[in-house]
DNA sequence: GAACAATTGTTACCAGAGTTACAATTCTAC
DNA sequence: GTAGAATTGTAACTCTGGTAACAATTGTTC
């Protein structure tokens, strides 16, 4: 039991982009010294006690990671699957939290503490050039994020979230969005309706196919060129 | 003359908040192993040919840091002075270049490229963590404009923006954004007009003045209400 | 100081997104 | 299967912000 969830845990790591190019013992050493935390619906991924720099691992399941903002709202800035890497010091530490992720699938995450990290790093201290890279990767994104939003407006901000959405699940294969045409609409700064119109005409025009509470993304290069406009 | 810059670059560095905790003589490496470049208004920040993974250092001047979006848009996100770290790795590499920086007054800069950074780590490993602290500073920057864009109406918006531009500029102090209302627009997705009649009414409520392409904030906690509304 | 460029102040008009409300559909639980 | 919840599809109305255009002000250059 332990040991399968033990295992996957070393499948999803050994896959994860910002650890390929760096020994294998590295993801053993992760595995090991972290701890598999199981997470029910609607719990939320934190450290307790001397835990709350630490990092987390999604092995399996989904969250929804929310973002604070000032007057007390918190906004919902995506949706963590297997692979991708929650928070650590500064985004989590220091006054009100920035960042927050609810279980929204039973999931499996790897928590590995700060102390853990140390202990790691002192065999390899490479450990740390990893972190910088997915950091990279989560800088990336949230910029991204922040131009489309700014610089797009709402028909082709949803053509170019769909698209990245879609890609970051999995790449290739028609990917499948389950979500609800609300929550999309509070990603993106958007009301309900705003969205429903916009996806109504993408799928008229046979980019995608909308469902109950998903969005089946049949051609992302269609949708690209809107977001292009 | 080369001295006065060398120790200047010392001096900055010794300022940056993701350097404190670590030794001098890590500060001192990154000097020796860096090379100054001094850019003219109007340049880019952007290394040549293998350099192209290197980090910049600002130690003197201004730029304007730029970012990709959809539709070969480009996105005004900041205003980058002294001690801030311009991209690195996944900022800029692997296709079309994601953040650019055009300088807008003489700077100087500290490049680092990836081999000096290799020959860094040979010695203090403990770089890496350094520099992933202050890749989790992007990211939480990034994830406060974006957050920031995505639930705030546009009069909010503006004053939570000044606000965290005059404080990442110079804590305490009454500080002056020396920009342009127009360009401070385009970095919030607004016109020059809607820009316009918010500011006026700040203004008028006595938050900050308005001067030639410059803001006075007098009142930064008046603005933070308003950004909490 | 005069000419020019850049920036700000202001207007009228309009498209488009937000708001509110309700009906229709699909899922879930018992 | 039925009841209730969640989600989607639509409607009428309002209003903010974008567009376009021009005048007034401030800064810069020669």
């Amino acid at each position: 039991m332990k040991q399968d969830e033990k295992k996957l845990a070393l499948h999803v790591l050994g896959e994860v982009g910002w650890l390929k190019g760096y020994s294998p013992a590295l993801t053993e050493r992760l595995v090991n010294e972290g701890r598999l935390t199981r997470l029910g619906v609607g719990e939320w991924a934190q450290s307790e006690g001397d835990n709350r720099m630490g990092l987390f691992i999604v092995i399996r399941g989904l969250l929804h990671s929310y973002c604070a903002a000032p007057g007390d709202k918190s906004v919902l800035i995506g949706l963590v699957g297997p692979g991708s890497v929650l928070g650590h010091a500064t985004c989590y530490s220091g006054g009100p939290r920035m960042v927050t992720a609810v279980c929204v699938e039973p999931s499996l995450l790897l928590e590995i503490s700060e102390t853990a990290l140390d202990e790691i790093a002192n065999q390899s201290p490479e450990i740390w050039r990893a972190i910088a890279s997915f950091a990279y990767t989560h800088t990336r994104a949230a910029l991204r994020m922040a131009a489309e939003v700014i610089s797009l407006r709402p028909r082709e901000r949803i053509a170019a979230r769909l698209v990245a959405m879609a890609e970051s699940d999995r790449p290739d294969e028609t990917s499948i969005l389950k979500i609800s045409q609300e929550l999309l609409g509070e990603m993106m700064g958007l009301t309900r309706k705003t969205m429903n119109i916009h996806l109504s005409a993408f799928e008229k025009a046979g980019f995608l196919k909308v469902g109950y509470a998903q969005i089946e993304i049949y051609d992302p290069d269609g949708l690209k060129e809107i977001a292009n406009r």
